[in-house]
DNA sequence: ATTAGCAATCTACTCTAATGAGTGCTAACA
DNA sequence: TGTTAGCACTCATTAGAGTAGATTGCTAAT
């Protein structure tokens, strides 16, 4: 389908691109990368490349640059993923060492982790947990106006929502509430998307609006750090128009949500997508690299968002491992966490 | 001290610098303010006010531009603020009229508004709470590693804190602490500084380790709307930075306690300050532009952070609008959230 | 006190020419 | 038949020169 030197001179260009993040023509090419064959070769083999759909040029007489499809072909049988050093593992798996038992502390620190060691925007998403099972139910009297639930799930992850009241209700009455409320779930686990019929059929309006308020908005946090590092070679108008949705509180939530849902994941494989696949004109540049861990039986996202020229051997290979050390870090905590169930 | 007519072309100069950006002449000057003095005598007016240190040039031969000190003395002196339109009032009026009594969906919206109106980053600070009282502080037991304290304000304000144990607590175990952490307030009110204290003296290392958590980073919520706005005439690099500062969590928020803590303040006022004065380097071509509204009796800060060049006039008066509005809804909400007490 | 006039200054823009990295094609070569 | 050398042509980038426009500071006139 495609023949070794047409692999070697795509991916050379991609190299290439990936650093310096420009055209190369065939006798530059053959200069760097020491190939054996003379520029005329590499013209045509070029040439080839480009009638595949692989490589482009930004004008006549420019050199060559791949195309997405290029890029895919590259990312899907070309690339080869850098092995992380020893030392590299070691301080990694340090951080992961030191503490245990803060879930969404593990969370943030995965996010700052991640930006700093790839240089690009770190990015975390707590479980969703839609497919999750609550514990309880607990409602704090704040005011007669107003309580704060707080939501226990079954792997000892917690939500906390805001609720008021149309009509007061008073610290006793509040209390009844929270009884009814968990009726249910202290005989055994309910699910979530169960509580939503279970409290409705009470025909109950502040109950109603009790499961309303948990029911909604139940998606997990997003962490990101280094969301400035989106910059590199944007222009201001690009990154303006990135880093909106990026500081929208459901922007990349929603991304990501997508994605899960129209995609077949596996675990522990690491996944590179394009902005371009989004159909988000602002993330066109951007490429999403990312894996999946596990908590319970739900699963979390842990990533990097940066330029779609982006260092793919090393960043893949992060994002592996530090996905790895979370599952690890995460088991360890769970059981030690959960040592009551 | 300073004539009129100087006054006339330093506003006039600063006018334009505003609006354009740019630098401007004598001659310009005169035919764009229809100035009844030719442009030899505007020249020998900005010689003096470049003497004064008002006014600076670019180069030996460029029109002039304010200097910071003239861009003081325009605000302080000279700055006449916009009368917002009936218009505009009732708009504003309109949004805080709708909904009532959810004081963190009221600082959310504001912070929305005012990048909105203004086109800058708005940016709203939940109070920070040291000077409050707390009512209870309720424990709910999540696992016996793990509770979430939801502490509640007299003001009818909540705040919640995930604690981890070293040593597993049951169910049972928390409430006991949960009552013991209670007793004293109520009884009566505790102030936040006191419950150190309070707990300490138990001698119990759960209860410590508890009170420590609540008092620690007891400051509100810092709600930010378009940040992206802040590249208004930046460079990429300039933007990068101040991004980095918008986007850490405590950023603004030191920022601004620094501000408050270091200058006198009144209610009702609305100050500009510029980044310069912050001494950090990244926000030096920022302005702050800030109010303060009351929460009980604490304070938290509304305003909007912008580019230095900034319609200022327009500015001011929407600040000092929405803050009186916000003013407003929560003495509204707090009579209907409070009325138990 | 104000203004007209003018040389000097500096930026910003346009135009041109030179440079260099490339391509594609053709003909020669092993 | 695959590979290579050679060459005409293309295009982006850069440097330099020249020009137009805006502005200042100064001086002399009003």
């Amino acid at each position: 389908m495609i023949t070794d030197r047409e692999k070697l001179v795509l991916g050379a260009i991609i190299d290439h691109y990936l650093t310096e993040g420009d055209t190369i023509g065939s006798r530059t090419l053959v200069k760097k990368y020491n190939i054996k064959y003379s520029s005329a070769t590499i013209r045509n083999v070029m040439a080839d490349l480009e009638d595949f759909g692989y490589l482009t040029k930004t004008h006549t007489s420019s050199g060559r640059i791949p195309t997405d499809l290029g890029y895919k072909f590259y990312l899907s049988e070309l690339l080869k993923i850098d092995k992380l050093s020893r030392n590299e593992m070691e301080k990694i798996h340090q951080i992961y060492d030191k503490k245990i038992g803060e879930f969404d502390e593990i969370l943030r620190k995965t996010s700052n982790l991640l930006s700093k060691l790839t240089s690009y925007a770190g990015i975390v998403l707590e479980p969703s947990i839609s497919c999750e099972t609550i514990k309880k139910v607990e409602l704090v009297h704040v005011s007669d106006y107003m309580a704060m639930a707080v939501i226990v799930m079954n792997d000892a992850t917690v939500r906390t929502r805001k609720i008021y009241f149309e009509n007061p209700i008073d610290e006793i009455e509040l209390k009844k509430i929270s009884v009814k409320l968990n009726e249910k779930s202290s005989k055994g686990e309910i699910k979530t998307y169960e509580i939503e019929n279970f409290v409705k059929e009470k025909g109950n309006p502040v109950l109603e609006s009790i499961s309303n308020k948990i029911y909604q908005d139940m998606e997990g946090e997003v962490f990101i750090n280094g969301a400035s590092t989106i910059f590199e070679d944007k222009t201001v108008e690009e990154a303006k128009e990135a880093l909106e949705i990026f500081n929208k509180r459901k922007g990349l939530d929603e991304i990501f949500k997508e994605l899960v849902s129209t995609r077949e994941h596996k675990h522990g494989k690491v996944y590179v997508v394009f902005g371009d696949e989004l159909n988000i004109e602002a993330l066109k540049d951007f490429s999403f690299v990312y894996s999946f861990y596990k908590n319970g039986n739900s699963q979390g996202i842990i990533g990097v968002v940066g330029p779609k020229r982006m260092a793919y051997s090393k960043t893949v290979s992060l994002v592996e491992y530090v996905t790895k050390e979370v599952n690890n870090v995460i088991n360890i905590s769970q059981k030690k966490g959960g040592r009551d169930e």
